[in-house]
DNA sequence: TCCGATGATTTGTT
DNA sequence: AACAAATCATCGGA
């Protein structure tokens, strides 16, 4: 760094002349007052910036050149200043949120561990239910992971921020840095922690969805339905053996009925029907059992139908008609209904899917020809 | 551990 | 969109 004082010599002719135009006479002078410059000492340029601080035109022409300097920055960068929320960023803060790995105020600035325990276990408003401790487990590492680089993160931010102020506050002492400057440049700062902060969400969420779909992708983790579901719907494919396709009602009641969903009641019929169908043979004894309950709570509600017809209904041949007299009546309310669900030939827009069940059906279940509604009682009769 | 049963998914069809 | 058929992956009893 010492430089020693050597004679100010002017610069040796280039061998190559440069390409472009040829270094006149200015670009010799530039260069030699460079040299002359590198020549001083450090004392001597020390002595001159004092000079030059304690000039008495200096605030002025600062201030100045911070006002022209000001204007240009605004003008350049005045239209990136509005910020639109940023769509991505707050999707996945609403997932993040959403999975119960961040909160809705996170302007608190507690250790992240604290964060992490307090966070709500199970935060997550899906329907199923995430019991599995494991996932927890998991999910806890994720948040805790998620809050010690934001940490990380937050704290770089507020260290560099707070390098670079200091930075342009001392260079302002030197050449014209506004205090709005300072703050544009924070500002540019910020978005490029936040810019990082976004890809750190975004890993977050995709280790989210990854543990997600590993514990809850149902495949992986098949339970057999309770003895309760099974007898419910072999109930009704039994009874309704020809014409087993449950109308969206139906499927609805049998899912209640069972403690299952309706795609899961559709799942059951659409397994059942193929099984069935391909080995006919296994399921007769099956299908004795569930036609001889059948016949029996057909006889019980045909029991309590003629019952309630007796008791509420003024003349008993009027069978068209529902009484919904009390809710003793709903059981047998619903399985009317169900046998009465769409008749076997009467919806054609769908009978082409089911056209194929017919040959699948044992002799003594086939509907009469006469598609009469009632006859579909003769699966459970028989 | 094997193997049949079974719930879920995928693919192709109507 | 609903379904059939094939297939996958797990469950549960022997």
């Amino acid at each position: 760094m010492d430089a020693p004082a050597r004679p100010a010599q002017p610069p040796p002719a280039p061998r190559h002349p440069p390409p472009g135009p040829p270094p006149g006479p200015d670009t010799s002078d530039v260069l030699q007052q460079i040299m002359a410059i590198t020549d001083q000492s450090l004392d001597e340029a020390q002595a001159r910036k004092h000079a030059l601080n304690c000039h008495r035109m200096k605030p002025a022409l600062f201030s100045v050149l911070c006002e022209i300097k000001e204007k240009t920055v605004v003008s350049i960068h005045g239209i990136q200043e509005e910020d639109p929320p940023d769509a991505q960023l707050m999707r996945l803060d609403n997932m993040l949120l959403a999975e119960g790995v961040s909160r809705p105020e996170k302007r608190g600035r507690g250790g992240s561990a604290a964060v992490a325990s307090t966070a709500t276990p199970g935060g997550c408003p899906n329907d199923n239910n995430i019991e599995h401790s494991d996932y927890r487990a998991k999910l806890s590492q994720i948040r805790q992971i998620y809050y010690s680089e934001l940490e990380k993160y937050e704290q770089a931010c507020r260290e560099f921020t707070a390098h670079v102020t200091n930075l342009l506050r001392e260079q302002s002492r030197m050449r014209p840095v506004s205090p709005k400057e300072i703050e544009h440049m924070v500002g540019i700062l910020h978005g490029k922690f936040s810019a990082i902060q976004m890809q750190l969400k975004q890993s977050t969420c995709e280790a989210l969805m990854t543990l997600r779909s590993r514990f809850l992708d149902a495949r992986h983790k098949r339970r057999n339905f309770s003895k309760q579901a099974t007898e419910v719907l072999n109930e009704y494919f039994y009874s309704h053996l020809s014409n087993p396709y449950p109308s969206e009602e139906a499927k609805e009641d049998l899912a209640r009925k069972g403690g299952i969903t309706v795609s899961q009641v559709s799942n059951w019929f659409g397994n059942k029907r193929i099984r069935y169908k391909k080995n006919m043979g296994k399921f007769q004894e099956e299908a004795t059992i569930y036609t001889g309950k059948s016949a029996m709570d057909a006889t019980k509600a045909r029991a309590l139908e003629s019952q309630a017809s007796c008791l509420s209904m003024p003349s008993p041949g009027s069978s068209g008609a529902f009484p919904l007299t009390s809710a003793g009546d709903t059981f047998l309310t619903l399985r009317t209904l169900a046998f009465l669900q769409p008749p076997p030939g009467g919806n054609c827009l769908q009978s082409q899917a089911r056209s194929s069940w017919q040959g699948a059906i044992p002799p003594q279940s086939i509907v009469s020809p006469t598609g009469d509604p009632s006859s579909i009682n003769s699966d459970a009769s028989n």
